[in-house]
RNA sequence: GGCCCCAUGGUGUAGCGGUCUAACAUGCCACCCUGUCACGGUGGAGAUCGGGGGUUCGAAUCCCCCUGGGGUCGCCA
């Protein structure tokens, strides 16, 4: 090694004793004569000293080197004069006093700041990504990953799991997300596809007997990209035999609070962890991944609304729909023309309208509320109204009335988006939830079929697979999810394990019976051969180190991550092939790309 | 595919129709400096304001188109 110790390692017990240190010059203060270098590794950082009466070597040199320089220095490690110690830094009571250097690599004036965390266009830190590593706070990243990662190993391990690989080519399921196709040399217009999960593979160890397994699973979706989505991302991928929802979720929870206890011994969070009903959390929060760090609750006013002479809530009742609300407070004094920009946003997500409520004096009807509503509400109404909402002198009431769906998508864009004005979400705050009681179909309204609201694989609760032929809307799924701060961090499903009962929901789904003898043939043979009763989870590991590591883009917890066109400006990938290497494949380009590219 | 936001020296920002031959901080270069730690001091180089078109006597600033980026809806079994 170049090295005989790191920076960051070095304390008062090495004073005294000479080491051999290398790494990167993170900042200098160069006095002329004497010249101070922060020296920085993978470990940290330490303040070593050229004083021209020790240091060997021209002193030019010293006085040469610049930030990112790559340099080898041996010295000795002293106690700081008193008086100059540096509190800020693990390293502050010692400096090593140089006696040699060698520059091993210099460096151009880097792009942007590595010793500095100011925000920079995000196209650089990917283009030059080992620059943007570099920073000790990204750097820092990678580390909780890597204990997360290794927290989840270790957990694992202890329970009796086995981490087990899967393939990444495997067979093409158009149902889903889109897949990525590799094209097939050897089999000349067949193509694999990279997993979306290993869900089916998962599945199939459990026949094979492994009763637990695991993996931290690279999985493939060739969908839009989201601050929380990435092309190709990492799930901890999980799957235990003869368990039901019981045993997965305190597992997890488990987990999830022993790794909290590792790696965010600082945050609080609620435990048990909370169980929210599918139902509730759209009644209540408008969406199934729910942030639960504040209220902004959802109300239903649809009954008192019915009361009222509003053309608007009328119409929207009358059609099926629904009106409901929440209570923001302390804006009542928002201006016209804030008031119009949460209009606005209303109407962007495909709400009709939006209708505000400022209530200014709760006690006058008469000028202390400010709203189009005002003169469609009576004195009876408007206070049951107010009551409903639990409205105080100084809050803003924001009423959609429209579809079930609607409503509920504007009345969460709305909430998520008042509650980040008004600060409410602690960033210091965990808030664990599983979701239960989610229906196992959702009807597709532009295809007229039913899809699966988790994926084929979940089993229905057992006293409605009855109504898989009557009344499919009605059907439970035994699903769950893990959600945490208005993210899905996972999700699960205790999985059907008999091929009668796959092959029913198969057929439900539309499928052929030939379409699922060539897509699922292997699968429902594998489960007729002894599956047992089986449950599992997915959980997003890139998800959970944003979370851990307080990050708003799972793309600073990635080493080298795509931007949101699904490119990497390091690699410059995806690109144009060689035609030999297309020949090869038996693939060819239409025409118009052709001239594209 | 829709909607919203952004684009000014290397980096981060200021600028709100004329006073912009574009300001500030930092970085960079040179010189000075022996106890700093975001070291300090003096001097200097560095952007024609993402690209194109338009409005105007006059555009970094207003409008349109394009490009690039971010957020989001759709999409993500």
């Amino acid at each position: 090694m170049l090295k005989s110790h790191s920076c960051g390692d070095l304390s008062n017990a090495h004073i005294g004793s000479q080491v051999t240190l290398a790494g990167w010059i993170h900042r200098r203060r160069d006095h002329g004569g004497l010249a101070f270098i922060d020296l920085r590794d993978s470990t940290g950082i330490v303040q070593v000293v050229f004083d021209p009466q020790h240091t060997r070597g021209p002193e030019e040199l010293t006085h040469s080197l610049r930030n990112e320089y790559v340099v080898q220095v041996v010295g000795d490690v002293v106690a700081r004069p008193a008086g100059t110690e540096n509190p800020k830094i693990p390293t502050g009571a010692i400096e090593v006093s140089v006696t040699k250097v060698e520059v091993l690599n210099d460096c151009p004036t880097p792009p942007f700041y590595i010793n500095e965390d100011v925000e920079v266009d995000e196209n650089l830190t990917l283009k030059y990504r080992y620059l943007y590593l570099r920073r000790p706070s990204v750097h820092s990243n990678m580390v909780l990953r890597h204990r997360m990662v290794k927290g989840i190993r270790d957990f694992l391990d202890r329970e009796r799991f086995l981490e087990i690989e899967t393939p990444i080519l495997i067979k093409s399921t158009p149902e889903g997300a889109r897949d990525y196709l590799v094209p097939s040399r050897v089999n000349p217009g067949k193509f694999y596809a990279l997993p979306q999960s290993p869900q089916q593979l998962k599945q199939i160890l459990m026949v094979a007997g492994m009763e637990r397994y695991f993996q931290i699973a690279r999985c493939f979706r060739d969908e839009d990209l989201r601050a929380d989505r990435q092309p190709e991302f990492t799930q901890l991928d999980l799957e235990m035999s003869f368990a039901d929802e019981e045993d997965i979720l305190d597992l997890i929870e488990r987990m999830m609070v022993e790794l909290m206890s590792v790696l965010r011994p600082d945050a609080k969070f609620s435990q048990p962890f909370p169980r929210l009903h599918y139902a509730d959390a759209m009644s209540m929060y408008g969406t199934d991944k729910p942030d639960l760090r504040y209220g902004l609750t959802i109300s239903d006013i649809g009954d008192i609304a019915g009361q009222t002479s509003f053309g608007i809530f009328h119409s929207a009742l009358e059609s099926g729909g629904v009106v409901r609300g929440i209570c923001v407070p302390g804006c009542a004094g928002y201006s016209k023309h804030q008031l119009s920009d949460l209009i606005n946003r209303a109407t962007a997500a495909g709400a009709r309208g939006l209708v505000t409520l400022s209530v200014v004096d709760a006690d006058n009807f008469e000028d202390g509320i400010k709203s189009v509503l005002a003169k469609h509400v009576g004195f009876d109404q408007m206070r049951s109204l107010l009551a409903r909402f639990e409205a105080q002198d100084g809050d803003l009431i924001l009423i959609v009335a429209d579809t079930e769906q609607t409503t509920c998508k504007v009345l969460d864009i709305l909430r998520r988006e008042m509650a980040g004005r008004l600060h409410m979400a602690d960033s210091n705050i965990f808030s664990y939830a599983f979701v239960l009681g989610f229906p196992l179909l959702d009807w597709n309204h532009e295809a007229k079929r039913w899809d699966s609201m988790h994926h084929p694989f979940t089993a229905p609760r057992a006293d409605d697979v009855t109504l898989l032929d009557s009344d499919p809307a009605r059907v439970r799924g035994r699903h769950y999810d893990l959600v945490c701060n208005g993210h899905e961090l996972g999700s699960g499903s205790v999985r059907i394990h008999q091929r009668q009962l796959q092959q029913t929901v198969f057929s439900l789904l539309g499928y052929s019976d030939s379409a699922i003898e060539e897509r699922f043939g292997y699968f429902l043979q594998a489960i007729e051969y002894g599956a047992p009763p089986h449950a599992g989870i997915a959980l997003g590991i890139d998800r959970m180190a944003m979370l851990f590591g307080g990050q708003e883009s799972i793309r600073e917890v990635i080493a080298f991550p795509k931007n949101q066109n699904a490119v990497d400006l390091m690699l410059d990938s995806p690109s144009a092939v060689d035609s030999a290497q297309l020949d090869e494949l038996n693939l060819s380009l239409k025409r118009q790309l052709i001239d594209r590219t």
